[in-house]
DNA sequence: CGCTTTGTGCGGTGAGAGAT
DNA sequence: ATCTCTCACCGCACAAAGCG
């Protein structure tokens, strides 16, 4: 039982490989007989047209690197979906990486992607403390993307959460209505994510003549049990700050 | 004999030539 | 002008040939 190729293909249509190859590729002046011919032989062999030996050939390649750092983060699997999705859509093939750290993990990873021939690397960073990347993707040789939840303080090509505008913007929308009283819940205390957002939280408060206090934004790990504990202990506080007469309901808001 | 150089096959593609 | 074909080549593995 012998690989089908092209050879066979062009031997049963009875014309040359390289129609075939025109055939395939939908290029160059076919006749639609000699399509309908080629086709006809590609069904009957059960041809799959060879993208490695085409790769080979052409001296490109459709295989993309995905580096995806922290695999319990749903929003990066989230992100991991949807990158997925457009490329196979593009006719790309995904390689995926996930290195346990930073130094040797990653160099082998990296070094992999090159020997299967990667056009180009992705790199979905984790939620760091650090706003830079690491040393290894910066220098990396290959055409790269890197995608963060933060902004990092970064040259070339990224996708990054704006988190101080966002948390800004939330901020302002309680503000316009009304809310006086505005908390914060998430996020661990190194988290890069929650320092952008207090960052933003704090500047729409101050500009709106309101004081930021630290014990309006407890930190608590992301999960959701975590938080939603805080947010009740937050809440209950609240209640036991204020005099009973005070209207709480509607005054009262947090960011999560 | 052991090492190095050269040739060939893998499954395709691209440029340019050839046939109608 | 259209359609199809010939030939060299991609990067690597493996085999055959060359050589001291």
């Amino acid at each position: 039982m012998k690989k089908v190729s092209i050879i066979d293909v062009a031997k049963l249509a009875g014309v040359s490989v390289s129609t075939v190859s025109l055939v395939l590729r939908q290029k160059g002046k076919i006749s639609d007989a000699t399509i309908a011919n080629v086709q006809a032989a590609i069904r009957q062999l059960g041809y799959v047209h060879n993208v490695a030996a085409a790769n080979l050939r052409a001296s490109t390649s459709n295989l993309i690197g995905l580096i995806l750092r922290d695999f319990s983060d749903s929003f990066s699997i989230k992100v991991m979906a949807s990158i997925v999705q457009e490329l196979e859509k593009q006719g790309y093939m995904v390689f995926l990486g996930q290195p346990q750290d930073e130094g040797e993990h990653l160099e082998r990873c990296l070094l992999s992607f090159k020997q299967q021939g990667v056009a180009g690397v992705i790199y979905l960073a984790s939620d760091a403390a650090s706003p830079h990347l690491p040393a290894l993707i910066r220098q990396c040789p290959l055409p790269l993307v890197a995608v963060s939840q933060s902004l990092l303080e970064e040259n070339g090509n990224l996708v990054m959460r704006d988190n101080r505008q966002a948390a800004g913007l939330a901020a302002r929308y309680l503000i316009e209505r009304g809310h006086r009283s505005i908390g914060y819940i998430g996020g661990r205390q190194e988290s890069l994510i929650r320092q952008q957002r207090l960052l933003g939280l704090r500047s729409a408060l101050v500009q709106h003549g309101m004081s930021y206090k630290e014990e309006s934004a407890p930190a608590c790990s992301d999960d959701t049990r975590a938080a939603s504990q805080a947010t009740r202990h937050f809440a209950r506080a609240k209640q036991h700050h204020h005099r009973p007469a005070l209207p709480l309901a509607g005054r009262h808001a947090w960011l999560h």
